[in-house]
DNA sequence: TGACTGTATGTCACATCAGACATATATTTC
DNA sequence: GAAATATATGTCTGATGTGACATACAGTCA
């Protein structure tokens, strides 16, 4: 039951790449954790497109600037609820939220700040 | 702060029938609830596509047929990180996931049970 | 260098969520 | 109408998430 760390490992970056298991995880944990992972840098990228600190949106979320952070690095203590509202306090709508989940797969390490 | 009240309405399938301004609701609040809702009646059609009870869905996500009800009614004491797990437990992909949050935006009140 | 701005990391107290259980309400089959 | 099966609702308690704060680190600019 150290999920804790295989998640931690999980935000860092670490991908099955592509290919299946990975840590001990099971496939649907696996998909949940891409899943997270494509919010959180789905919420990095477009809050830098918009220009807002994490301070900023911090405001606009009633929340602090360090949960922004372990937001978009994708910590263990964040839920994807949160994740979820952050993207909506940023802008996001709907339909760009079902497209980070879909076509940020994985293997996207590339872009850096656009 | 009777947020809870608030989405217990919404849960219970109030919505702005599209026109925004709902209860007190802010436009992010309406799209957390709205979204939340989708993937509440997602989870529902499919587990009874694929001919699973709340019972047998509830043993492979590892909880309770209660909590699986309370997911499929969108209670406020259901997360989306919950929903999303059920949901891959009942078999649904990323691109599941991703369609029925754009698909299902409001207005359907039409299929009960295909 | 030092002030400033932006981001990252650790911790804590309090709030919310989750699984479990009891129980109620259909619906079906005998 | 009893039994069986499926779903709904309420409430506990332990687990997890959250905002806040302190503080560290990195880059920029004077």
């Amino acid at each position: 039951m150290d999920k804790k760390k295989k998640e931690r490992l999980a935000a860092a970056g670490w991908r099955s790449g592509d290919a299946a298991d990975f840590l001990g995880l099971s496939p649907e944990e696996i998909e949940f954790v891409e899943l997270k992972l494509s919010l959180s840098l789905e919420l990095k990228d477009l809050r830098s497109e918009r220009g807002l600190s994490q301070v900023e949106l911090a405001r606009r979320l009633g929340s602090s600037q360090s949960r922004i952070a372990k937001m978009e690095a994708s910590d263990p203590s964040v839920s994807i609820d949160l994740l979820i509202r952050g993207l909506l306090a940023a802008g996001a709508s709907k339909a760009d939220i079902a497209s980070a989940i879909t076509k940020r797969s994985a293997r996207r390490r590339a872009k850096r700040s656009a």
